[in-house]
DNA sequence: GATCTAATGTTATGTTATAACATATCTTTA
DNA sequence: TAAAGATATGTTATAACATAACATTAGATC
């Protein structure tokens, strides 16, 4: 077993954050044109700088912050724009929204399937999305157990990081 | 083993909801009363009709909807009254929010403990406590390996309930 | 380049929630 | 029991979040 394998079974709850944010824009706005590609869909401007607005910001990103963000490099943007473009990402899986917070936070782990499982640090506001699915097996039991039959997520743990506490 | 506990343990995974929300809404009030005295608050005359409309619908609410019906049997109400009432409320337990629906739910086990997990059909709007808490583990799993504090879960669970499949 | 479809622009409005300050009610205690 | 302090509610205004509806533009197809 490598290191790498060793560090990370070690860190199998780790989070995905940090190492895909190192993703630079350029690699991210790559990747956002091949899933598009792939779903036979557009990666307009508009989709592109609103995806490279929301990718910028390692925070989540509240929808009239954008529009106002999107403002100074376009014109004739009024909240329907900024909306559409967000729905558009997120049929797409590039960008997710929280719910608990009313914003909007481009997906951490582009690359890898993922989950939408977020802890929200209530102090600095960082958000991190779980890069391990503790909960998926969670999830299949009570879709069998209550043959409930279960189409979307939403899991944001609220509370302190390692840094604030 | 007894019946009950065989069917229990079979139900493992089943719903609070149905069973108690047989509760008739005095009991309802009856426990809140005592959940605010236990914390040495008031359960004032607004607070109390809040809560009573809020459980009489066994569906989630919406504030705005709240008002209009507390408006009927209420002079005064504003947004601000209802908000207000309905902050108390969740600061009790006695009341949810659902993050993903932006509406408020009656506690449906109001005795017991419970963690707030719910299951949203997307069709008939049918909404289920977890009376079984499948994350808890999960939960403590990530408090401890990311040393990451958590205070409040927000976990809906969006799909189709067996009747609508 | 005509036609069709998808995306965006534009205007208006709907929905959800809070701020700020005045008034009323309850509790405590002198 | 009246005064003082604390809590709750009334009231007005506005902030924050989101969508509807229809016009126009840009891309794709033939």
């Amino acid at each position: 077993m490598t290191d790498r394998l060793q560090e990370s079974s070690k860190n199998a709850l780790s989070f995905a954050c940090k190492r895909n944010h190192a993703l630079c824009i350029e690699e991210a706005l790559e990747h956002a044109k091949r899933v598009c590609e792939r779903a036979g869909e557009r990666f307009t401007d508009l989709r592109k700088q609103v995806f490279a607005i929301v990718w910028a910001e390692h925070k989540p990103v509240k929808a009239y912050d954008l529009l106002s963000e999107l403002s100074s490099i376009r014109k004739g943007v009024a909240p329907a724009t900024v909306y559409r473009a967000l729905d558009f990402l997120k049929s797409q899986g590039l960008v997710h929204k929280l719910e608990s917070l009313n914003a909007y936070l481009g997906c951490s782990q582009p690359e890898t399937e993922h989950h939408g499982h977020f802890l929200i640090c209530e102090c600095c506001e960082e958000v991190r999305e779980l890069a391990f699915a503790p909960f998926s097996q969670s999830i299949d039991e009570i879709e069998k157990a209550q043959k409930f039959q279960i189409k979307h997520t939403t899991i944001e743990l609220l509370g302190r990081c390692i840094k604030c506490q």
